[in-house]
RNA sequence: GGGGAGAUACCAAAGCGGUCAAAUGGGCUUGACUGUAAAUCAAGUGGCGUAUGCCUUCACAGGUUCGAAUCCUGUUCUCCCCA
């Protein structure tokens, strides 16, 4: 099996130049490049599908080039986008700069002879004038063909600005930039960049008459209909402090029997054949999660380490296998410190557990987790909140020092899934 | 430039003087069932020490009225048709 091969196997393209498959089968070598704009300050986990292909693509002894948008980050993608976006500060883009590179670091690697490489479109951009631009890269694209993309057609009505119109042309010219001074032939991304990237393989057409390829990474969705990588609207993210490693393996570990096979063919790198035995012996017993287990320890492990990955799993054991009344007092005080740091946490002086005259109050004084009181006072009228695995069932109970776990701490939980720890000192 | 329609809670969408904290659907939260699933069923979904109670909400600012999401005036924004 070759590369290319491997790749569409595994669910890892949506789609492709023609002329890809050839290339990548004709050479041992090929630089390729994949393009991640500073727009937030870290990835998601739906910024790992596109590494995951370029991974397996440096396995396969190709060159890997990483693209930072310190120019087009200043700019915006209009893709995917059904509004224009606000401009971001030079800062922000600075400091997000910052960020992805040292997340993307840990992806590939950047020693050996394919070596990956991280570069930055704000060296060329940034010292070259608009005239500069206009008479090398301007005048090689048509405005009917940079209009009838679907990103552009789509946004014609309810309005593009010039400057995110002229984003094509930009990524356009880097991919260019790329193949002349890197001799980079291959350019990949998420699905809704296939209009930018064949943009690009238009321009280097047009102003040097050769062909190059490109291919996009499929959007993982889920069967539920949702966008892979979206937890309550917001993004998984792969910097621990905005998405802790257990929110992370728990996302993962509820994946939905329909989606692992995908996803463990996306995100795993072992052989096919093993992904395989694992689906099978998932189907024999599907209430034990096999799969579920293997793609959010491997991932887990992929992005925050074995230590991490061990703590995710130790927090889920605790709190989903043995969690009962009994085991909960039976943990130690380390232990329960370790909970602390894994799960939501908030640390409150002792006075407000004294001064506390019934547990909705207590509860509402951690408005992170309860925004209301009203909203405490509901989830125990529906017998969801509880608190070191207890059910509360009166909210007027007043709490008091002998309810702490170790004199210090209380396990809240907000229904089946979400744990909150509360430390007061 | 002319004519018309509209702006309601997270979203969609009813309501057109009191019975409106505002129908209904989706979403979301919780419960039951379960595999920390799916499907299904049930409850909840502005705030408040829980109340035939009070407070803040129906684009914004004023006004009419005992009483306004509902009527009037102005402002802002959106959509449609004609030129």
């Amino acid at each position: 099996m070759n590369i290319f091969q491997e790749i569409q196997r595994r669910g890892l393209v949506n789609n492709a130049s023609s002329g890809l498959a050839e290339l990548l089968a004709k050479n041992d070598s090929v630089a390729f490049y994949a393009g991640f704009d500073p727009t937030a300050p870290s990835l998601h986990i739906g910024n790992l599908v596109p590494l995951m292909a370029m991974r397996l693509l440096q396995k396969a002894g190709h060159k890997p080039y990483i693209l930072l948008g310190g120019a087009t980050g200043l700019v915006g993608d209009p893709s995917g986008k059904n509004q224009e976006r606000p401009l971001l500060s030079e800062e922000v883009v600075q400091a997000n700069l910052l960020g992805l590179r040292t997340q993307l670091e840990k992806f590939l690697a950047f020693e050996g002879t394919h070596a990956a490489v991280i570069v930055n479109n704000a060296e060329w951009f940034a010292r070259m004038g608009y005239l500069e631009f206009l008479r090398e890269a301007g005048k090689y694209m048509n405005v009917a063909y940079m209009i009838s993309k679907d990103i552009v057609k789509r946004r014609l009505e309810s309005g593009i600005s010039y400057a995110e119109f002229s984003y094509q042309l930009m990524q356009a010219y880097d991919f260019w930039y790329l193949y002349t001074h890197y001799n980079v032939q291959i350019q990949l991304g998420g699905s809704d960049q296939w209009g930018n990237i064949t943009a690009g393989i238009e321009f280097i057409h047009k102003k040097c008459g050769k062909e190059v390829q490109g291919f996009t990474v499929p959007l993982l969705t889920r069967a539920d209909g949702a966008k892979f990588g979206k937890s309550e609207g917001d993004n998984i993210w792969l910097d621990p402090a905005q998405t802790s490693p257990y929110r992370f393996y728990q996302y993962l570990l509820n994946t939905a029997d329909e989606d692992v096979e995908k996803l463990l063919r996306v995100f795993c790198e072992e052989p096919l054949e093993k992904l395989e035995e694992i689906m099978h012996e998932h189907r024999q017993a599907p209430h034990l999660r096999h799969a579920q287990r293997y793609l959010a320890a491997s991932l887990t492990r992929f992005v925050h380490g074995e230590e991490a990955l061990q703590r995710a799993i130790l927090a889920s054991e605790t709190l989903f296998r043995k969690g009962s009344e009994e085991n909960l007092h039976r943990l130690r005080a380390t232990e329960l410190a370790e909970l602390f740091e894994t799960l939501p946490h908030a640390t409150a002086p002792l006075s407000l557990l004294d001064e506390a005259s019934t547990v909705v109050d207590l509860m509402a004084a951690f408005p992170a987790f309860f925004p209301s009181k009203s909203e405490v006072r509901r989830l125990i009228q529906a017998g969801g909140l509880t608190v070191n695995r207890r059910p509360v069932t009166d909210g007027n109970l007043r709490p008091d020092r002998s309810w702490l776990l170790h004199n210090r701490f209380l396990l809240v939980q907000k229904g089946k899934k979400q744990y909150f720890v509360l430390r007061f000192e």
